[in-house]
DNA sequence: TAAAAATACTCCATAGGTATTTTAT
DNA sequence: ATAAAATACCTATGGAGTATTTTTA
């Protein structure tokens, strides 16, 4: 039993005739007669009254004939999709974002594929390095956008870079601190709550080079959440000030500092190495690389 | 895309490798490896992905896969059915019964299907001769149990004889004609309600010939319905008299008249001509047979 | 009798086998 | 270094074409 039989027997009920349903079929009609045969053969029964003029499906062809038009239809389907999957207008892709790429790509991302993919399935997970990665080596996502800095190399893994986002001290437009005009030393930020997420040992390092031991972050951090969101939110309404990217931010104003900050986080889209990735993913990732940019 | 492909790419995904793969599917490893990349040619995709030990599905493979599975699995049920529909183990019916049929075989027939034949679809129709020679032209119904004396003879259609069953004037076995010694005289059934459904000119013909213009049934039958099960329940509990068959009123008994009535019903199969019967149609027809004879 | 389907035969395209190379761990 | 998959090449089977017969309205 194959689809073609399937095909050719649903063309036969359409056409009630072996002659015309060949054509059809872009067959003769001996090959024809021959293809509708197997299949009776294979069933064990007669699919087709031959009545000379019109033929009509048996008893027993009119129930197999409900199940191949479902058969050949799902077949189609298939087919169908799979040629959409490969113009990128639907499939499945399930994306783990860090921190920092929650925080500026989670409603960019929902909004695209919202308005420019419906028909696009997109799975977000929001959780840090060492979940997410679980979740890629064990094919529960396919791919992540995290800061490179917080992954520790591995084998397996594969790391693309995709923009390098400066670091920055934020705080809303009518802070005290932006009442003062030129550069401030670190230390003026102390009288205020420091919010962030948690960094990497990198960024820690370098701020004590920076600005002294008194920028070390366990000292100096005074709120830390994974939800950027949320500190931006509080930074909104207090006098906290918050470590982290410009763009995660835009409510929020940039406090000049001397020396100045120089710390960036190095966005990346990992995947697993070896495994062939989505057909989405590339649509994604030039996505993600656009507007990181600006 | 064939049906043996995609239970090639479904072995492949539960072994994980293509030699494994392919020795369950009874073939050699290049000729497995080309039906797999013939798939993934058709579908603009890879697959699957080859890590030397152990292969495994892209993120496209899952989704195809998924697809695939359902696709094989409705394959085999369709296989499956028509085996089962050869051993008469299912299948459906639609079988037309007249009103003495109706009466006598409705009841046999569900219970036999339900306790032997569970997975048979069986449909019954009561209706009068007219109504179901109109379904079965319309290919509604697939055969009908009626007498054949009321079927006017056509070239499309099929008569097969299944029983010859006596037709008898009947009454409850304490009714007052019972008392009486000897065969009764046909007037002095005139004395109560006699019952009836309606009946062929021929068998009103043959009653007036043997018992005089007295006979005619629209002067000796006061009720008439088509539901024998009435006119038999009605006779349980009145002085009523019914004339039908011997086997379709088993709580009452016959009336011995002279001469006596000698009038057959006969019983039978009518179908299509050049129509293939369903698988089923045998059975029954022999069920039917078997059930009348006695 | 005329149109449709089945049969007889021939041929070729495609699926499968064997031998070998390439790839990945 | 070793096992697996891909490639190259060859073979054969089954599906398709042509010519013809059989069937049915």
């Amino acid at each position: 039993m194959t689809l073609v039989q399937l095909r050719h027997l649903i063309k036969l009920a359409e056409t009630g005739s072996f002659r015309r349903a060949a054509e059809l079929s872009f067959l003769t009609q001996p090959a024809f007669s021959r293809s509708i045969k197997a299949l009776e053969d294979e069933l064990g029964h007669r699919l087709f009254d031959r009545r000379g003029w019109r033929s009509e499906p048996t008893p027993f062809g009119e129930e197999v004939l409900d199940r191949a038009r479902r058969l050949v239809q799902e077949a189609d389907h298939l087919k169908e999709d799979a040629r959409r999957v490969q113009e990128g207008m639907t499939g499945t892709i399930r994306l783990g974002l860090g921190s920092g790429p929650g925080a500026i790509l989670t409603l960019p991302l929902l909004r695209h594929m919202a308005t420019h993919h419906p028909r696009a399935h997109l799975e977000l997970a929001r959780a840090n390095t060492g979940l997410l990665t679980l979740a890629l080596r064990e094919r529960r996502l396919d791919a992540l956008v995290i800061d490179a800095r917080s992954l520790p190399p591995a084998e397996d893994i594969e790391v693309q870079a995709v923009a390098e986002l400066r670091g920055a001290f934020l705080c809303r437009p009518d802070h005290p601190l932006t009442q003062r005009t030129g550069p401030l030393p670190f230390g003026d930020l102390l009288a205020y709550p420091l919010a962030s997420t948690p960094l990497s040992d990198e960024i820690g390092r370098l701020l004590v080079e920076r600005y002294g031991p008194k920028a070390h972050l366990e000292h100096c951090v005074t709120l830390r959440s994974e939800e950027i969101a949320a500190l931006v939110a509080v930074a909104e309404v207090t006098d906290t000030v918050v470590l982290t990217t410009r763009a995660a931010a835009p409510s929020l104003v940039e406090l000049e500092l001397r020396p100045a900050l120089q710390a960036n986080a190095r966005f990346a889209l990992v995947t697993l190495s070896g495994r062939s990735e989505p057909p989405l993913l590339p649509l994604l990732k030039d996505l993600i690389a656009g507007w990181l940019k600006s």
